[in-house]
DNA sequence: CCATTTTACGCAAACGGTTTCGTGCCAGGA
DNA sequence: TCCTGGCACGAAACCGTTTGCGTAAAATGG
């Protein structure tokens, strides 16, 4: 087993100082020409590459960055993360990710920990626990402290800080446009509680659509779950009981959860009944009929969060400014809408 | 802006010298109580926490696990990421993940810059690339200087290090079985190219249970796809050239696609065809009809292995065991498949 | 040949902790 | 009064690097 070598042993061993052996390795023009090659022959030979750990200690820079999102599983972060990962990578950054699972104790917990040192930054998206409880302490703690930090996707007014979002309530205003355009007038929104921020713009925007084209909103059709879990109960006795032509979902899940339903129960999806998803992943693009869905863009989220994030980590300014990114939301359409290919 | 207060700021503020401060908030006997008091005291009221990076160069311990895949998008790494993350926290650690994007350069320079005192072991799954290459030496790098390693799924025999796996020719074996009970005399395998360690095994557990149950083995009913993405043009001509009556596939994606394209050719699902997927992915659970899965339980596979990581890390012994922890893999029957439910 | 500059290197502090080993001081025992 | 012991704390080494500064020895100049 051959253990890490360190400038002291390299120093012990060449009977040179430490400083030399430090020096020499930088090329410096203080070392003298045959000393240098000697070292750097040695070190060479023998692997020597410095420690990160102390090197982080002297400059007071990890080039880690934290990343603290709900959940792994769902492929929007998961997208989000890979951009996040490819652009922190090229800039020789590394990337610690913990997960909250959707909890405001544990956001809490990780981020106490990543904040005493081990990350030049935060990129995060808001656990849903976090938003119900509105308690931002933990944020305003790390931004206090000098800290940079990037939130994405749920974000929240009570911290000044870097923002990305894509602009939810134009996605969902232009998924209802489209059912309009289509003919369809009876529009249901599946959503979950309205505490998350992306489902409220969303709602928002849903109803924006329908006021903008004289359709009359109605409480009946939209279907809150509770859970990001799927309660098939919940979607049965909704279609049971309420007449739509058209649905709009908040995620994918429920998109296609909904439609599995609505064929089972002998409708033709588009004919009878179109849908639209937002988060356009993998389930979107493998479903039968495709699901239109609403593209979040979530690989390119995740580079400017990271873009953006290293920008602050790098350059000092006196005074801060902060801006919030907002993307456009890209309709894409597939057969579970009229009017188009499978 | 509060910065970061360190041992030294209480030290002058208390009027103490740096170790009292020290032993007194870690409570030490060797401090006098009125001392240890008021320095608690003020050392929580400045929210004092030590320094993550002085104590890993202190320790030698990092207390960061370091994960590298080939992506993160894919929903079977996702899960066994999540395990890894749920054990290792509950364990005080972190874990930084870095992507090889199936590149072998991308994987060996990953690893040497989390080698140099970042992470206090690493997991892995091989990328394509190195597995192609079959080299292996910034492994035995790794291993060489101590640093444990643990392989999951894509594995090597040329490391001897911990490795969990799933007996990928069980699972192949299990499907299989399952068609030729069903009555399937035509059963294809849609595969990848042979150096991925595990379609070899999926492959050899295929032509096993073909041998078993007298059903002669046929080149031309397997086809295999260079990539992960989906070559509509190579689906299509494989099922018009050759006539099957049951697919089996090495992960969920070909699956879906290849149901999907038989569906469109006005074949039904699971009368005429029947199809078995690895992965028992999100794909998997709501594809329509529900796709027959064989189970690869990543999440436990990623709490298995970081147990075992842990477990190195941890625990000095004189001589190192190394094993190989083999999981069964589950078949879920669901609608792809004859006599059975939705 | 002596003074000055340059070369080539070492010392030591610093980053923020932990920990071992002293050490001054006070109390108690003889 | 002197010795001993324990209490309460400080000094310093250490983890591995970086870097400003000091300084011998060699080279240069007059």
């Amino acid at each position: 087993m051959k253990r890490k070598i360190t400038l002291k042993h390299i120093a012990r061993e060449l009977g040179v100082s430490i400083s030399t052996v430090s020096k020499a390795l930088k090329n410096s023009e203080e070392i003298g020409a045959e000393t240098k090659v000697k070292i750097q022959a040695y070190a060479k030979l023998h692997n020597y590459k410095p420690n990160n750990i102390a090197i982080s200690l002297k400059n007071k820079r990890t080039k880690n960055i934290g990343v603290i999102i709900p959940d792994i599983v769902h492929h929007f972060f998961t997208t989000v993360f890979r951009g996040i990962e490819k652009y922190a990578n090229g800039k020789g950054y590394n990337v610690i990710v913990c997960l909250s699972d959707e909890s405001f104790d544990k956001e809490v917990i990780n981020m106490e920990l990543l904040a005493n040192g081990s990350i030049d930054g935060f990129i995060m998206a808001l656990s849903s626990g976090t938003q119900l409880k509105g308690d931002y302490t933990h944020l305003k703690e790390v931004t206090d402290q000098g800290i940079p930090l990037v939130l994405f996707d749920r974000v929240t007014d009570e911290i000044t800080c870097d923002k990305v979002v894509i602009n939810d309530k134009e996605g969902a205003y232009q998924a209802v446009t489209k059912f309009i355009k289509d003919g369809r007038k009876k529009i249901a929104l599946i959503t979950t509680d309205e505490y998350i921020s992306v489902s409220r713009d969303r709602t928002a925007g849903y109803k924006q659509a329908l006021l903008d084209h004289d359709l009359e909103f109605d409480e009946e059709l939209i279907l809150k779950l509770p859970t990001m879990e799927i309660d098939e109960n919940a979607i049965a006795s909704f279609f049971s009981n309420t007449e739509v032509d058209a649905v709009l979902c908040v995620n994918e899940v429920f998109a296609i959860a909904s439609m599995r339903y609505v064929k089972a129960k002998g409708h033709n999806i588009p004919e009878d009944i179109s849908f639209i998803g937002f988060t356009d992943g993998i389930l979107s693009k493998y479903a039968t009929p495709g699901l239109t869905a609403v593209a979040q863009h979530g690989e390119e989220m995740g580079e400017i969060a990271a873009q953006m994030l290293i920008e602050k980590i790098e350059v000092e300014v006196e005074e801060e400014t902060y801006v919030t990114k907002v993307l456009a939301p890209t309709l894409i359409e597939r057969g579970s809408t009229r009017n188009n290919k499978v």
